[in-house]
RNA sequence: GGAGAGGUGGCCGAGUGGUUGAAGGCGCUGCUCUCGAAAAGCAGUAUGCGACGCAAGUUGUAUCGAGGGUUCGAAUCCCUCCCUCUCCGCCA
């Protein structure tokens, strides 16, 4: 959720991360529902201050109290109403954004950084094709079991993937990551809260609405409820690796880069998640995208690093960058992992403070890093390493893990 | 699945309809005492939202697991849900 002092005093910040982002809402019409909300605030604590007496009232006040009760319910229910209304539509106020961010959409990201340069020199085959010649997936089975877009991993590939999850583990544990198993399942209350159930909105999620409970989308869910309603120590940012498989709907992204693994209702991911104090998170945005280009240049991933622009942000996005891997088989980049900083979007909304240096409570930072999936970093790899017999080698940081240099 | 107990402030723990934001204790902070420390004494010690103030602060209101209800008035009564603990059963 947005800063309803932010949102008050300078409406007009607001409303520009709204039209950047190409959302349609007006921050106007939320200002003037809220101004009608305080003024009703106002009247409803006055008369239930009314309302309190010490003691047992004569029957005369007793009978002026009934009354008071009576008015008091009528606009305590119109408060109510509004709202009701009103956190509808604050609900939908993205967060702010950095400066620096391009305008436009996806196709304004801008590229700041490459890295590594292919060395499949020859008509590369796509990871759809490779998986068939060494056996690595089983798409038909899944399509039978769950669906389209549902699928099993076999022996190479599940070896490959535990040895890219070992290697990625053993260097965030060096950075200073605590990795986490979390639930694979959370309330609606935390995927609300993470901006992961938005109202308004197409819903993306697996949900279980007898249960209310939502399968989670990504470890970032649970790991950012993790915290929900603690005072942190954030001198130094608390950095969590969260384990998991993501569960995805993927309702309306048929079309384009949809062959094979690349866009699943399922896949396993290990995330970074770094809670921040608000001075230091832009530092810490910048520390999970070196350690996922550090990843990649484990793994020897050719990558190039975009800024994303206004409106290819999600709602609670401050700041985004995405890692795309090069794809030999399309001959163009394509995304591998994304982090980004929420700032204090989530951590209201979830209400994780910390004391700053005054002593006052305020809300801290979070942030997110992909820093590898069994999906996208397995056709990475699958593509990068393929040599003209097409047979895959495996990176050098990845062999002692996996237990050979070929799959 | 069956039976029972319970969820109160940073922590422990009183409190079953009327100045209870909440006794008491612990902890923490400040002051006094001291050469200093300990001890002792005194004072303070939650958060959200609103109003006033440059600010320290003052003030209204809400918050005793969550939500709803009864009442002029609820931590206290009623309903629903969540969680924790004990015993029995079942089971990976």
């Amino acid at each position: 959720m947005i800063d309803i002092k932010v949102l008050r005093e300078n409406p007009e910040l607001v409303q520009d991360s709204v039209d950047r982002r190409g959302l349609k809402l007006s921050i106007k019409d939320i200002t003037s529902l809220d101004q009608k909300r305080v003024v009703l605030i106002k009247q409803t604590e006055e008369l239930r201050s009314k309302l309190k007496i010490d003691g047992k009232p004569s029957d005369e006040q007793l009978q002026k109290l009934q009354a008071t009760k009576a008015e008091f319910e009528s606009v305590s229910q119109e408060l109510e109403r509004l709202s009701v209304e009103y956190s509808e539509l604050l609900s939908q106020v993205p967060n702010l954004i950095a400066d620096t961010t391009p305008d436009g959409g996806e196709e304004n990201n801008r590229e700041e950084k490459r890295w590594g340069q292919s060395t499949v020199d020859f008509d590369a085959k796509d990871h759809v094709e490779l998986s068939q010649m060494h056996d690595l997936l089983n798409f038909e089975a899944g399509a039978k079991v769950a669906g389209a877009k549902f699928y099993y991993m076999k022996t190479k590939a599940v070896l490959l993937w535990r040895a890219v999850t070992a290697l990625v583990q053993d260097i965030l544990v060096e950075e200073g990551f605590e990795l986490m198993s979390v639930p694979h399942m959370v309330n609606n209350n935390i995927a609300e809260g993470t901006g992961f159930l938005p109202k308004g909105e197409e819903n993306q999620n697996y949900v279980d609405s007898e249960q209310g409970l939502v399968m989670i989308a990504t470890a970032e869910i649970p790991l950012t409820g993790y915290h929900k309603d603690d005072e942190l120590k954030v001198d130094k940012p608390i950095n969590y690796a969260g384990i998991s498989p993501c569960y995805r709907l993927e309702a309306g992204t048929y079309g384009k880069f949809n062959k094979g693994l690349y866009r699943v209702h399922q896949f396993d991911k290990i995330e970074m998640y770094s809670f921040a104090r608000p001075d230091q998170s832009e530092e810490q945005l910048q520390k999970i995208l070196k350690i996922e280009e550090k990843i990649c240049q484990a793994l020897e991933l050719p990558y190039r690093v975009v800024r994303i622009a206004a409106g290819d942000l999600s709602a609670p996005a401050y700041k985004k960058y995405d890692i795309e891997y090069y794809s030999p088989a399309e001959k163009e980049y394509r995304e591998l992992t994304s982090c980004s900083n929420c700032t204090d979007y989530q951590s209201r909304n979830l209400n994780i403070r910390h004391r700053n240096s005054e002593g006052k409570l305020e809300f801290v930072h979070t942030l997110n890093g992909t820093a590898a999936t069994s999906s996208r970093t397995i056709i990475a790899l699958l593509e990068n390493h393929q040599k003209l017999n097409g047979e895959i080698t495996i990176p050098g940081a990845l062999q002692k893990y996996y237990g050979a240099d070929k799959l």
